[in-house]
DNA sequence: CACTTATTTCGTCGTTTGACGAAATAACAT
DNA sequence: ATGTTATTTCGTCAAACGACGAAATAAGTG
């Protein structure tokens, strides 16, 4: 039940969701996300912090950032139909198709450039 | 979006998950509800606002009482796959189990008596 | 080692949430 | 009609949440 519930807490605000239904695109790092959302660095951290300990998401640290990524085939039940329910019901939304559309204008940069830009 | 975030929200208070176990043995009263939880009518009420809102539940008048019921096949493909994956993912834990144990020392007993025992 | 840089943690602030009791409403019973 | 009863609505209050900026941390780079 507390398992549950950490994910439907994680599920509960839709800034959350945004993010794991751009991680369909593959994974990326924290200045992009933000980037993406225009929420300041803190904030997107906290979220992913959310999503992480509700194991909607996984982490690995290369070079100078931490990649998120979405939770694969080996994640317990209760998550990967979570994370099927979400894609179903909202991969053709028009949110999201706005998010992507942007999320590949931020692909195209180079992350260096990106993570710079955030102190403006 | 919006639909689904109410759905979401909905599943992301553990009184309102417990209802939704609940209610999978049938349609049931606001004052049985309130019974089985122990919190004031007023806040089981809201919690069956909330569920209702998100098109989890249905309900219908009868005589004296309102009763809820989870929504069914007719219900959008968000709705039933959520409480597809509530079912699954916690129709066997601990706590649904003592929940469902209580309901049926509950629905042993008059309708009548329930009610007023609110009062007290 | 010192310096930068990406991310996280912490404290604060305004908003939302979940609980309650009191009052309003709706519907049946007398 | 009047009273009773089940449910809902409203106002209040404490706790939790989501945003931020500042400070701490971690991990390359010079």
């Amino acid at each position: 039940m507390h398992e549950f519930m950490a994910i439907t807490k994680a599920l509960s605000d839709p800034n959350r969701v945004r993010i794991l239904l751009t991680l369909r695109k593959g994974e990326l790092c924290v200045c992009q996300i933000t980037e993406l959302f225009g929420f300041a660095p803190s904030t997107i951290s906290k979220h992913l912090s959310i999503l992480h300990h509700a194991g909607l998401i996984r982490s690995r640290k290369s070079e100078r950032w931490v990649y998120y990524r979405l939770a694969d085939k080996t994640a317990p039940v209760a998550v990967r139909e979570a994370l099927d329910w979400v894609h179903k019901s909202l991969a053709k939304s028009d949110e999201t198709a706005r998010d992507v559309k942007k999320l590949k204008q931020i692909l195209k940069t180079d992350l260096t450039v990106i993570c710079q830009r955030q102190k403006c």
